[in-house]
DNA sequence: CCTTGACTCTAACGTTACGTCAGAGTTGAA
DNA sequence: TTCAACTCTGACGTAACGTTAGAGTCAAGG
């Protein structure tokens, strides 16, 4: 007993690679005793030491953790695991993003067999969408963003892109009408198109308008990219003339 | 209009680092105009590109993947897609294994507030438990496989360390007793002890028990350190033993 | 015109966990 | 002794940039 192997021997026992013995050995994790000719010797009991490397391994813990947790004795390792957990629990949110991208895209697919650039198109929509859910977050209350989550079932791709089309018509001509008075019919047939827009986004929930006044207010500390498609929305003067012409037809009405 | 971008100004635009940029370029992924003194000089319309080398990277696609793809053409997405998603859900199958692991093994640690070095032991449990399950499915039929995974609830690690020892203490007894009768009362009691076991692991179910048979016959096969650990199992003249015990008790029963 | 601060360029090493040679020495059986 | 089978120590390669480092560029202010 008390067996005494060598390295290829050792390594299929434990189901590793050499290599990865010999990497082990150099990083000071299992060093094995020696031969005089410098042949590496193992014994049982490293076989336990290589288990709990290739188990914490297995959990994602970079070599180097591990190597310090068996240095520092095992003290702290409960401590380790709940952080290794969030890590992985992290990119395995990244993951599942991922793989819904690709699921989203390949389900729009399928029917038209379009072109692939389509593709690529419907997989950045849905990356967008995703990080701007993310993103918008904290925008909203917690109940809000409940509210959103809902709402956001109804954004196909298409009523995307025809809801951006709306947006952009309205805001040409409301930027065409600038001179006229807010409290005109033109105006005022302005800004209800507006509302109507508005509320197709929030659903006349005021929980969900609030978010989105906070988000609006917030436009200086958006992402670069954010910033970049909502400039072509950043004409002050539609906002304060849409402003007005709610003002006075409130007045009015 | 036609705006001419630096570098940190598209990086920023686009949410990407200077680096990565630099980067791009070497690889061929977007290779920008140069100024007379070497700046590089970006178009909006790369931004465009841009957005799609990001987009492919977040589904995990290697930058030369994404380069060839660029190159040939988008020929070939959705196939490209179809196998991304294969990989990318077989490394959520393994990340959900390890975030498995570490739960089971807080869950049995907290309560007792055992030394650090006992969560170990118990992770490397969980995780063999799952090895195990993996490589012993395909000698399981479907449906064995379902029944199997019923079973396996019952698997606490406490159970399985009884179990273990009932199975070593019945093996040394039988070994004890070869120089027995195999139809004597001992040699019969030594088979019923057998067969209790085995219906703990089967449940008296014919079909995982079918399936074990097969695990048995193929054992050449086995992992190097499943057959390490079954190793003091291995002394054929107590299979032989029970075999003739079982044998001659059917007969007399 | 010169300086200065803010940019930009390329080159090159660092990171992670080994895989994969390459060249040289060791072992054990025939 | 010889030869196949092992083992050893470098050392480069991998993926996607991060991070200096040294050097050149640009625009504004003095």
């Amino acid at each position: 007993m008390n067996k005494l192997y060598r390295v290829r021997e050792f390594a299929e026992l434990a189901g590793v690679t050499v290599r990865a013995l010999h990497h082990y050995d150099r990083l000071g994790l299992l060093k094995p005793s020696r031969t005089q000719a410098g042949y590496r010797l193992y014994y049982l009991r490293d076989l336990e030491r290589l288990e709990q490397i290739v188990a914490l391994k297995f959990l994602g813990m970079p070599l180097k953790h591990i190597r310090m947790m068996f240095h520092r004795g095992t003290n702290g390792m409960s401590e380790s695991l709940r952080m290794q957990r969030r890590v992985l629990e992290e990119k395995r949110r990244l993951l599942d993003s991922a793989i819904r991208a690709i699921e989203e895209a390949e389900k729009a697919t399928v029917p038209g067999n379009r072109p692939d650039s389509a593709i690529l198109k419907k997989i950045i929509e849905v990356i967008e969408m995703q990080d701007n859910m993310d993103w918008s977050k904290k925008y909203y209350s917690e109940e809000a963003q409940a509210k959103v989550e809902e709402r956001k079932k109804l954004w196909s791709p298409e009523n995307q892109e025809r809801w951006t089309k709306e947006w952009t018509d309205l805001f040409r001509d409301v930027e065409a009408a600038l001179g006229e008075d807010p409290a005109s019919a033109k105006a005022q047939a302005l800004a209800a198109r507006w509302k109507k827009l508005v509320e197709g986004f929030t659903g006349g929930d005021p929980q969900i308008t609030a978010g989105l006044g906070k988000m609006y207010q917030d436009r200086a500390n958006w992402p670069a990219n954010m910033q970049q498609r909502t400039e072509p929305f950043s004409n002050k003067k539609v906002w304060e003339f849409i402003q007005k012409a709610f003002a006075t037809g409130k007045g009015t009405n």
